[in-house]
RNA sequence: GGUCUCGUAGCUCAGUUGGAUAGAGCAACAGCCUUCUAAGCUGUGGGUCGCAGGUUCGAAUCCUGCCGGGAUCACCA
């Protein structure tokens, strides 16, 4: 039962009877007590003093009297300024504490008012591997997905490969010139990365082209569009339109080894998804709308037959949407697989993961939905995300800078591993659970310092200095959580056995009824993660939990405590932290070792 | 230039959507392992919340202006 609810029908009960008049809502406002002051939860009273007509603290104390008196589960308040602060006794918390342990998904919640959710994540070129801000977006995805779920929701994880277009041509035209034949397994090489390589070498070799022009004395603009291998790679994206079966049949091929070098990348991030769609397959959907805007008039058509949407009553410009030869331009196919998403699946909401650069494509993708007379263009949202920058600025493919994902997880592998072994933390395991050990920390480092961070910041990585793995870090909630294991499976030798309920007038300390009073957050955690699709919330969460839980654990004996029912106590509330931690870090897709 | 967005400790980030004395970690310094895992715990120093106004009982949070960073405004995707 939600006690804040509870608790503001009491207040809402006190200043009718008190003062004689029903208070609004909005101005009864219940929030946790800060931690330096006493108490649990706390009424701010300014908000109530146009109804008692009396100072903050004669109205505080007048209704801590009541309450005092009315609610069983309150033991005491005190007064600060406008501030009552209400304390609940303890063994309201050790009941509450008792209670979690019988329910299987605590923090999950039933919803009255299911949505079925569609969301859309990692949408990857297959010219290049994955790099960083890939990491960030996937990661994003498959974590909002998995929070979506915990609030009752049908989610499907959807992923668009963008498999066709000029970029494509330029790597399979690389490959033909200086590929000799080459391929993932003659290289030694992932299929992303090997068909990256071709894209970097036609881009060196086309700005030869370019530079060599321009001696001649041509402008670089013109060089740029005359240069030999454009024309080239033009050429093979019109014969690939074509279908013609010699470029169709490499396509096909190198789009596969990227896939497979994809899929690889995929499974060691531990991301996945229900559906796959290809932009080969849909790039010609939107064509129909459009022209059936034009129809209804909300477009309009130039001389020279392009389709354009006047959007300046929305204090934008005119927006493009098909060339003048009648081609598609992006917005098109987006309008096209937007509305055939909404109908395939029937789906209430559609969730786009796409970084904040495109902040002006999707709201003039939702305008122009409305234009064309679909209520469901406000159920789309676009989860717009920070860039991940280097120190130094934006990640630059041209000059280097890219941070490739593989390149980055294996590095996390490495650093986990020499830290261990400096530490010595894993002498003496079986290799291959040392193996997995090692994969968990470091991948677990890795996500948790991009998850922590608000989604819709920019943020800052530095190549550098390595990911931490002290303080406020993924190995430091995965080692809180193996001490609590290790704790269990020493209780469990010792013939111990955890009990499912302890005596709710055990004694217990302030760091103690903390640790309760956060496990308690844990649903309104949840619940404010999945209203603003952010995984930073649960994570910061989960940390607070982990840091209480090692300060409590430093100075509370507890399987050497003499008394047992005290013992109990705190290996209960150990297992339960212990539930929470995990339960939490999977959310954000990261695993907890039992041991390391 | 228009639009959007961000600016909190040396660095990386929180700040419960307007509440009390703005918090963590890293880095620096000083401590704690014969006791349940020291990837831990404790302490010290470090702040004009970009600047200036406004709104009100109350502002890091909302509004306006300015300064600074980023994104975007293509017959590219």
């Amino acid at each position: 039962m939600d006690i804040e609810k509870t608790l503001k029908d009491k207040v809402i009960d006190a200043v009718q009877k008190i003062y004689g008049q029903i208070p609004e809502d909005k101005t009864i406002q219940v929030q946790r007590t800060r931690k330096d002051f006493d108490g649990d939860f706390t009424l701010v009273v300014f908000p109530l003093l146009r109804i008692s007509k009396k100072p903050p603290e004669q109205t505080a104390n007048e209704i801590g009297e009541y309450l005092k008196h009315k609610v069983e589960a309150i033991n005491d308040y005190n007064v600060i300024k406008g501030f009552l602060n209400l304390s609940f006794q303890d063994d309201f918390w050790i009941s509450f504490l008792n209670s979690t342990v019988t329910k299987k998904d605590f923090g999950k919640r039933k919803n009255a008012n299911p949505q079925k959710i569609l969301i859309e994540y990692s949408s990857p070129n297959t010219n290049k591997p994955l790099h960083l801000g890939h990491i960030r977006n996937n990661l994003l995805g498959y974590s909002v997905a998995n929070i979506l779920k915990t609030q009752g929701h049908e989610v499907v994880k959807v992923n668009l490969v963008n498999d066709r277009g000029i970029h494509i041509c330029k790597s399979m035209l690389a490959w033909q010139k200086w590929g000799d034949q080459t391929d993932p397994e003659k290289a030694h090489k992932k299929g992303d990365h090997l068909v990256g390589d071709f894209y970097v070498k036609f881009d060196q070799e086309y700005k030869k082209e370019v530079n060599a022009l321009v001696e001649k004395g041509m402008s670089e603009e013109e060089a740029k569009k005359n240069a030999p291998l454009i024309l080239e790679a033009q050429e093979m994206l019109r014969k690939w339109e074509a279908r013609d079966p010699e470029v169709i049949s490499l396509w096909k091929e190198m789009n596969r080894w990227v896939l497979e070098g994809f899929d690889v990348t995929y499974n060691n991030l531990g991301v996945d998804f229900d559906k796959v769609y290809f932009e080969s397959d849909t790039y010609k959907l939107g064509k129909e709308l459009v022209l059936q805007g034009l129809e209804k008039g909300v477009f309009l058509k130039k001389d020279d037959g392009s389709v354009w949407a006047d959007l300046s009553d929305e204090g934008l410009d005119e927006k493009l949407l098909l060339r003048s030869d009648g081609t598609s331009v992006y917005m098109t196919q987006d309008l096209g697989t937007a509305h055939q998403r909404y109908t395939d699946f029937n789906a209430d909401d559609l969730i786009y993961v796409v970084g904040n650069e495109q902040n002006y494509h999707f709201q003039v993708l939702r305008i122009l939905l409305s234009k064309l007379g679909f209520s469901w263009a406000e159920h789309i949202y676009h989860l717009s995300y920070g860039m991940v920058e280097l120190p130094e600025g934006k990640m630059k493919s041209r000059e280097g800078t890219v941070v490739d994902a593989d390149v980055l997880m294996e590095e996390m592998v490495q650093t986990a591993a020499s830290m261990s072994k400096e530490l010595g933390k894993l002498d003496g395991f079986e290799k291959e659970e040392k193996n997995n050990i090692i994969k968990t920390i470091g991948l677990g480092a890795l996500k948790y310092f991009i998850l922590k961070v608000d989604p819709k910041k920019n943020m800052t990585f530095n190549p550098k200095e390595s990911i931490d793995f002290n303080g406020n870090t993924g190995p430091f909630i995965q080692y809180s959580y193996t001490r609590i294991q290790s704790l269990i499976k020493k209780a469990k030798d010792k013939g111990i056995s955890i009990p499912e309920n302890v005596d709710p007038k055990v004694n217990i300390s302030p760091k103690e009824l903390q640790l309760i009073k956060l496990i308690h957050q844990y649903p309104e955690i949840l619940t404010e993660a999945a209203a603003n699709f952010s995984p930073a919330v649960i994570a910061n969460y989960v940390y607070d939990l982990a840091k209480e839980y090692n300060q409590f654990y430093h100075d509370h004996p507890i399987l050497s405590e003499e008394k047992t029912d005290i013992s109990s106590f705190r290996l209960l509330l150990s297992k339960q932290v212990g539930v929470i931690i995990r339960s939490g870090m999977n959310l954000l897709g990261i695993d907890v070792p039992e041991r390391m």
